[in-house]
DNA sequence: CTGAAAGCGCTTACAG
DNA sequence: CTGAAAGCGCTTACAG
């Protein structure tokens, strides 16, 4: 297999073919206008049979466009990478363009390198994507292309930022709890560190409120991000709140727990508790018994709107601010009809 | 944000302000050594002074390398291509290259499609990803450059085919099982369509011949890759040989529906019956109650072995065949010591 | 040790 | 409509 890298047949080789010359040829190729019918159909008859190829390199050189984005991540192994990054190829598929790809893996000196690297390889922009939804310092100082930060924050209002609506997330899960006559609503979260945990728990305080609620238990309970974490939470929340009807839940691995742990002690799900998640994670939402109602934060369309605002910046139009993606409720079996009214 | 890709300084630049011909400037940051040590100097400062950084276009197309290797994946969102992916980002950044990638999305279309891409763009080397790890069509035939296939294997034999080692992997579970006393040892897998269900059920049915024990249940138990069927099939089994005490599963999903439902119909884990999965999916078998004994098939690993020998080719040697890469056995809770002695 | 020149493979004004 | 020429930013023999 460790041909060597075979002389492609290049531009000048599909012009010698044809009988034209090279700057004939480009033009057929690239579909430039001024060219005669017949010697396009020549030009494109000969590239067929050498199997020619632009080389993107030179193609690059001269265009000064290389149709390539860097994409910078934190932390691919996280939860969130993946679906954006998907999100992100399959936009700039369609404009038959290219992802580079680098993990910094959370590392700020490795984040720096990346970026020159990716500038040095002449891609056409940037796309920085954070692992946690915190705001960051701008990366965009030294970088002469047009940039994004998805799901983290750039602290600059210069740059463009890309972000998940996690208040909005939660209000809709909330929402959803109270108008299924649900009154005893708890919420159980990962770390307090994360803003994502706190910006749940705010949409979910300020549902609570707008109905005259108060929080069961009185306020979220922070923990881990964890199974483990939802399970021995379900107890904590249930001796501080015997009458409790409803756990939103900051994320579907907690929510699984909770399940989990509520039936453990006797509850039924949905009867007794309805339990939403959040993240809309297959293998767990759906996989949960009883599946679970979650909140799906689009994650792959938010790659896909950064592609979009690049483009337009590449084209120009002024790109940045705060673009915030609403989310949307996914309703399964866990918050199925109570069986008590109320 | 959107400022225009500013006029970055070019190695003439640098030559000018370094007060050297082209060729000096370039010999000099390229540590060519026939530079004299004050003109090199003179050189480096004035590159640091302009924050010069070499057109990686312009490079690649003189130097004929280009330093990115290109990665085509069947299934980005699946569960494999992930750790693979990192594991040969991480191989490829020490080397200071890069990955171009591309997500095929199972389309052999689109795959034929992103490989011409990908060759155009001039990479250095190719790695192919399988989502599963069934033999497939060699893809080499139009490929100048060498190739890798990685986790799927490659029809043909000239092709160098990087692979998991399931059956081996396999073995290493039931072995770990036996060798704890356990005697009536089931296997619940997923489907039997994929090479690796077939694999992992070889190694077991293997090691259980080789100490004379059938299987439990009569022979594996097909199903899906999924809780919900671990759940199920734990009756199933349960029913089928009420003395059971050990299940290996194809998977840590698997496992984990496995010991939901092993606990629901009274058996204790792993006091009754030990349970081992596959794939160390840590927010399966570590979140598990016990944690789950799985065998981990060190998939990044296997990235990083696709880069070394792609490296190897790129220096002329021979790379061809197929490497099979042994995984290891991870032990938790789920095998704990058994409490009823054999 | 240094530099002028050719060349990598393309595109794009510019003449004809 | 067609083509000769310059140029993109670099590297690398080759002379000096």
């Amino acid at each position: 297999m460790s041909r060597k890298r075979s002389a492609s047949p290049t531009l000048g080789d599909v012009a010698e073919l044809a009988g034209v010359s090279l700057a004939t040829a480009s033009k057929a190729l690239n579909a430039r206008g001024e060219v005669a019918a017949g010697t396009r159909r020549r030009v494109l008859k000969a590239a067929e049979e050498l199997g020619f190829q632009h080389n993107a390199l030179a193609r690059g050189l001269t265009s000064g466009t290389t149709r390539m984005v860097g994409l910078i991540t934190d932390e691919l192994g996280g939860r969130f990478a993946i679906p954006i990054l998907l999100g992100v190829e399959n936009a700039l598929g369609d404009e038959q363009m290219s992802v580079l790809l680098c993990d910094a893996r959370g590392d700020a000196i490795r984040r720096r390198h990346y970026i020159s690297t990716l500038v040095a390889r002449q891609v056409d922009a940037l796309i920085i994507l954070g692992d946690r939804n915190d705001v960051r310092p701008s990366l965009s100082a030294d970088i002469p292309v047009p940039v994004a930060y998805v799901y983290a924050e750039s602290d600059s209002p210069d740059d463009l930022s890309i972000l998940a609506d996690d208040e909005g997330g939660a209000r809709l899960a909330a929402e959803h709890l109270v108008s299924l006559g649900r009154r005893r609503i708890g919420h159980i979260t990962g770390e307090e560190t994360y803003r994502a945990a706190r910006d749940r728990a705010a949409g979910m305080a300020a549902v609570l409120e707008e109905h005259g609620l108060s929080p069961a238990g009185g306020g979220a309970l922070y923990g881990a991000w964890s199974q483990r974490w939802g399970h021995q939470a379900a107890g904590v929340l249930l001796s501080a709140e015997p009458g409790l009807d409803a756990v939103f839940c900051g994320s579907d691995q907690i929510a699984t727990g909770v399940v989990e742990g509520l039936r453990d002690l006797g509850r039924r799900v949905p009867d007794d508790v309805a339990v939403v998640g959040y993240d809309n994670w297959e293998v767990f939402a759906a996989e949960c018994r009883p599946p679970l109602t979650t909140v799906d934060l689009n994650l792959q369309h938010l790659g896909a709107t950064a592609v979009r605002h690049l483009f337009g910046a590449l084209n120009g139009e002024q790109a940045s601010g705060v673009v915030r993606q609403p989310g949307r409720l996914v309703i399964r079996e866990s918050t199925g009809p109570a069986a008590r009214p109320h």
